[in-house]
RNA sequence: GCGCCCGUAGCUCAGUCGGAUAGAGCAUCAGCCUUCUAAGCUGAGGGUCGCUGGUUCGAUUCCAGCCGGGCGCACCA
């Protein structure tokens, strides 16, 4: 694990004045301390600050100042690494490395390219995340699209940070849902053939069920109603699945997710999975009938209470084949499922971890990660969406409004266990209140910074081919910090399942570029805008980045420096799955 | 009734091994376009971190209870 370059120097210099001190008889150390190291509020308290000696306090039975001051005299090379070593008042280190140090991160950056804040931490683990899994009876709505970003993102991260990772979609093309999918279309269908019908009741009753009953009929003709009604609902379901299931491919393609791997929960039940996982169950006393049906006993592993398997009319229920599932997952060998679902499932929790743990594994072996209701806005009023009358807002009609990536930042942007305020009217804003556009531009504007440098002739060094000596801005330091802790974002967001932390990263990156790049130059001006400048009125307050002297040398650092800038940003959008445009 | 989630600035929200004077965006107000993209920037105001106790050097963070909101509690998925 590392958490960044600098700070894995500041770490191993700690941990050594540690020992050392342990070795002098200053410490005792029954337990040698994780070094955890924080970026500090204020400037004054340092670059980088820790609160180890405050830990140890307890078990030293000493006064955290007199630990953190013993710390501080025992650091090796002390000068070499730091240019200040404090102590604050209960016994903060407050550390400030010194500056030439902080320019390996930017050659960290160059030497890492794409994999810069990628890691091995989770290097021979096997993870299966399963998403989206919307019912193939619809296309993709609202709440689906958050589910496929908050996926594909997680999918991303455990890449970055070396799992094994396989998508997967779970087809529930099995059931009830089915059935009723079959028999909407089929009225449709005969409504469509002038036949008077009488629609089912929790039948479907969006308007593209009527688009898939007309592309039967202009497939099939009329004779589906010489068919016998089991018959002809057969084939609608059939029919109105494919159509259906390619919809959602379709819209899962536009929004740029791909996956690896369609499971279908029919197919648990014809290959006879289902009725073998109940029969292991009931041969380990986890299954027992009671008032004709068969029951799962979750409760002996924390669930509330027992849950029905096989109804009384002897059709299985969801969870059946979800058990079997979940036995299949586990099979397949991986050591971690995360399984993606909307947050009004989560009474379903204990009941699958349950399941996990009937096969002997640990409940922590699946996580789900639960994804709240999104509200849409335009311009701050509320859009109306009723899913019972079928008048929902489609991924489809939100992407083509805002477009792919910025309904995945938006999607992203917040915890997704929390509901989210999704404005289409702010989304599809090209200005500085879209949070999308504002982090994409970073990219786009320094892209352009180099386009205008090349057409001047201004060469563009990396950071290993530039002075970076001549970096001594605070804001130019700030910014390498900030650069530097990417890596750590980058693992929490990936270990805690947590895709948002990225985003508000990115968003506070942008925060700082966009700042920079108004107050300091990075190119020298232009020989025009010179000419005009100087031919102007002396009494032009000159602001504050006109005054500043560029030198090619500064110029060489800052094209160096925004080079890792852009570095960073692209590879936070690309892990959240957003694209990071060149020109804007 | 039981269970899960949430309650932080006017609004939307960060803050996850307990740390220093609690942050960001939007909105509001006051400014900034002869400039490398104003698709941007500068500054200001704004808070009893739902309430009450507990744990300790220290609590927005952990624990208990209460108040308020959401969701779940199917032989639906």
């Amino acid at each position: 694990m590392t958490q960044g370059v600098v700070q894995d120097k500041v770490s191993q210099a700690l941990v050594g004045a540690l020992r050392s001190a342990q070795q002098r008889g200053m410490l005792k150390l029954e337990q040698m301390p994780t070094i955890n190291l924080e970026a500090p509020k204020r400037p004054e308290w340092g670059d980088v600050s820790c609160t180890v000696a405050m830990s140890l306090s307890a078990s030293e039975r000493r006064p955290p100042f007199e630990i953190a001051q013993i710390i501080v005299d025992h650091i090796e090379q002390r000068d070499a690494l730091f240019s200040r070593a404090e102590i604050a008042r209960p016994g903060f280190l407050n550390l400030t490395v010194k500056r030439e140090l902080w320019m390996d991160v930017l050659r960290e950056i160059e030497a890492q390219g794409e994999r810069y804040g990628h890691s091995l931490v989770g290097r021979g683990r096997r993870v299966l995340v399963e998403y989206v899994s919307a019912n193939p009876t619809g296309p993709l709505h609202v709440g689906h699209g958050r589910g496929a970003a908050v996926g594909q993102a997680l999918v991303r991260l455990l890449r970055a940070t070396g799992h094994d990772v396989v998508s997967e979609y779970y087809i529930n093309d099995a059931g009830r849902q089915m059935k009723l999918l079959g028999l909407s279309v089929l009225a449709r269908y005969r409504e469509a053939c002038g036949q008077p019908v009488s629609f089912p009741e929790d039948g479907y009753h969006g308007g593209y069920i009527r688009t898939v009953a007309e592309h039967v009929k202009a497939e099939q003709g009329v004779v589906l109603l010489s068919l016998p009604a089991a018959d002809a609902e057969q084939r609608s379901r059939d029919f109105a699945y494919r159509e259906l299931l390619a919809l959602i491919r379709q819209d899962l393609e536009t929004f740029g997710i791909a996956f690896e791997s369609w499971f279908s929960e029919a197919s648990l039940l014809s290959s006879g999975a289902v009725e073998q996982v109940l029969s292991e169950l009931r041969a380990r006393d986890l299954l027992f009938d009671q008032e004709g049906a068969q029951w799962f006993r979750s409760s002996a592993f924390g669930d509330e209470k027992d849950r029905v398997v096989r109804k009384q009319e002897g059709d299985y229920t969801y969870l059946a084949s979800d058990i079997a599932y979940h036995r299949d997952k586990l099979r397949r060998g991986f050591d971690l499922l995360v399984d993606v679902w909307g947050a009004d499932h989560h009474g379903y929790i204990p009941r699958m971890q349950a399941v996990v743990q009937a096969y002997g594994y640990p409940k922590e072996r699946l996580r789900v990660v639960l994804v709240q209701m999104v509200n849409l806005l335009r311009g701050g009023q509320k859009v109306e969406m009723s899913k019972r009358s079928g008048e929902f807002i489609t991924l489809r009609e939100v992407m083509d409004e805002v477009g792919a990536d910025a309904a995945k930042f938006f999607f992203l942007m917040r915890d997704s266990s929390t509901h989210l305020d999704f404005d289409l009217e702010l989304a599809k804003q090209q200005s500085q209140e879209n949070p999308v556009y504002y982090v994409q531009y970073v990219h786009a504007r320094i892209a352009s910074l180099r386009r205008v440098a090349a057409s001047r002739g201004i060469a563009c060094p990396l950071p290993s081919q530039a002075d970076l000596n001549v970096l001594e801005d605070p804001d130019e330091l700030a910014l390498i910090r900030k650069l530097s802790a990417f890596p750590v974002v980058l693992q929490a967001s990936a270990v805690e399942l947590e895709p948002h932390r990225m985003a508000y990263y990115l968003r506070e990156l942008a925060g700082m570029v966009h700042p920079f790049y108004n107050k300091h130059r990075i190119l020298p001006p232009a020989p025009d805008s010179e000419a005009v400048t100087a031919a102007s009125t002396e009494q032009v307050a000159p602001s504050a980045r006109t005054a500043e002297a560029m030198t090619p040398g500064l110029t060489g650092a800052r094209l160096a420096l925004m080079w890792a800038v852009q570095q960073v940003v692209r590879n936070g959008l690309n892990v959240l799955g957003v694209s990071a445009p060149e020109q804007m």
